[in-house]
DNA sequence: AAATGGTTTGACAGCGCTGTCATACTCGAT
DNA sequence: ATCGAGTATGACAGCGCTGTCAAACCATTT
């Protein structure tokens, strides 16, 4: 049924060993050799058996995707770019939700990420956020020497590879491209106090305003959760006084910008005509919306992509800690159309 | 390190066997013994490797969740099930998208799944929807003699697992909760013609109108294709006669529903006062909308456990196939409301 | 006391592959 | 022709575990 590796090296007439050789790529084979073994190979489908490469290698050929994140938009999307990576270097993705909300101490926060590691033994870590803040998690993989990768952290972690975006500029930009098309009052939403993106969000949005010399009112600025109903209260404070209100409004997510739509349509201001409005995160809703949501899309998949490139690809393992900054992408869409287009 | 079955068993003073029979749970081990040798595990933090286990007992306890989805949010509470389910019973799952729009006939299809599964040695598969439908991915398993089960397939194969909801039921559930609302004209909106629930939930709409002795106009079903543009369209044919509209129009899934509220709310169209809108699947479109949406929330999450436990499950697996029919559930929110309450 | 049948235990091989190390082979320089 | 320094190949053990089968043990029954 399935061919082995001896089975290869019969037919070949040549040893397991050079047949592991070729097929693990290692140098000093004859090419004509190599070419032999491949042909055979292919002829018999053999597929190598991952648990007797792992056994005998001491590796695994997994790669765990540890997440505790509600958006399952979000892991979806990290997921589908480190799994085609995954395929790439001949590894697989095993995801694991880890549920920390019991554990409220660093020290049973590691306890469980070591409990869940034990079991499984993986070449490599993901950790996507809100994971990839927690010091307890990644203490536990240090100790446990397992080689991982944190996605979009909030610090800048020494010593620890990571690949994130770049969120204040992202912010920055957008808030850039609203003052050019000549807002001069410009509302921000921030995001769950808690999360890493809600400040780094909010200091582009300073930033900008800040270089084009444009004063942020008290008022222009609203505490929100990335709820689509904070979007919703944050919105009303936003537009109560009809003659002082903003002609843009910057909500750091889409549910948030979602719920600032929501409240446009209900006073009968008409978006974007005499408001524009701006998301952030290109979630599906984006699309689904009436208007479409002018929005920051973020390099997710890509994320994931080069997450487990980090930990498996040989140029980059073993090196020392990297930081992988990937592009984001402003999508302008009918919600701040550009003036006059 | 790590330490191994024959370190357990050289503290314990047993065999290796011994030990390993204790860690399986396997019968005929004295009392007094399986104490003992539970107790050093425990101490001794021992885990069980899973390549070495897999390889002595050509099992890899991982199951494979095939995939060729485009809407993440039921994948993810699939897999979210599904990963409950494994961990429950020491296995783990890998998700395997599985992109077939380049295979046309069924041949390549079968190679590209034999191909996948190569690969990996899993100890069962789960297929979902459209994949549970493909006679060339079934086939390609059949072969394989790789166990599989089928997440919500269409029609009633035998001698194949599956586990599955009533769409039928569930849609007629709901014509009947509008009926019981006291509406007569209800306009009725089908999903994408290749999809097999769209038959299904035609039929319950139709079966429901039926038993009320309700005539179904021509112009009160629309053809649509799941998505939102398809209900706008949809919505607006069905909304198009002023005087002889439905009361109340049930889309076969939320994406469309949300088109019918935007077109409404376009045309002045208070929802529910004036038509009461239903959608189908509980998306998270579904409470972010204004209002909210009444809808059928499939049990995706127990489809998931469901079938990972018919895999896996000792006192389940090897039995002849069995159909597992899992409870819908219709969620009465604000966009179809009870009547006068 | 011996025979019976069941329960408990262990010795050992081997799953399919890779790491290590030894051997054989190649070729340019002497 | 001879040597040395690679280059190419193979023999073999062993990764950590389980399946098989035989041995030891126990409590009955004759």
């Amino acid at each position: 049924m399935k061919a082995t590796i001896t089975d290869v090296a019969k037919v070949a007439g040549v040893s397991m060993k050079t047949v592991s050789r070729v097929l693990n790529n290692e140098p000093n084979v004859a090419a004509k050799t190599r070419e032999r073994v491949l042909a055979v190979a292919t002829e018999l489908r053999y597929s190598p058996n991952l648990a007797a490469k792992g056994l005998a290698s001491s590796r695994s050929y997994l790669v765990a995707l540890v997440y505790d994140n509600p958006s399952p938009y979000y892991i979806a999307k990290i997921q589908s770019g480190a799994i085609d990576a995954c395929r790439k270097y001949g590894y697989h993705l095993v995801p694991e939700p880890l549920d920390l909300t019991d554990e409220a101490d660093e020290a049973s926060q590691e306890e469980a990420v070591r409990h869940l590691l034990h079991r499984l033994p993986v070449d490599g870590v993901i950790l996507t956020p809100p994971l990839s803040d927690s010091p307890g998690v990644v203490k536990a993989l240090e100790t446990m020497k397992i080689p991982f990768v944190l996605v979009a952290p909030s610090g800048r972690e020494n010593g620890i590879s990571s690949v994130k975006m770049d969120d204040i500029q992202a912010a920055q930009e957008m808030t850039e491209f609203l003052i050019a098309q000549g807002h001069k009052s410009i509302g921000f939403i921030k995001g769950h106090i808690e999360h890493s993106a809600t400040a780094l969000r909010y200091e582009g949005y300073r930033k900008a305003m800040a270089n084009a010399g444009l004063p942020v009112g008290r008022d222009e600025v609203q505490q929100g959760d990335f709820s689509f109903r904070s979007g919703v209260t944050a919105a009303e404070e936003l537009l109560r006084d009809r003659s002082a209100r903003p002609t843009a409004i910057f909500a750091s997510n889409d549910d948030m910008a979602a719920g600032v739509v929501s409240v446009a349509s209900r006073l009968g201001i008409a978006v974007p005509d005499d408001l524009s409005v701006c998301g952030f995160d290109d979630t599906p809703l984006a699309k689904i919306l009436f208007p479409q949501l002018t929005t920051v899309q973020q390099p997710i998949y890509e994320m994931g992509y080069q997450a487990v490139k980090v930990l498996v690809d040989p140029a980059l393992k073993n090196k020392p800690a990297s930081t992988h900054n990937l592009d984001f992408k402003l999508v302008v869409r009918d919600s701040a159309l550009i003036q006059g287009s």
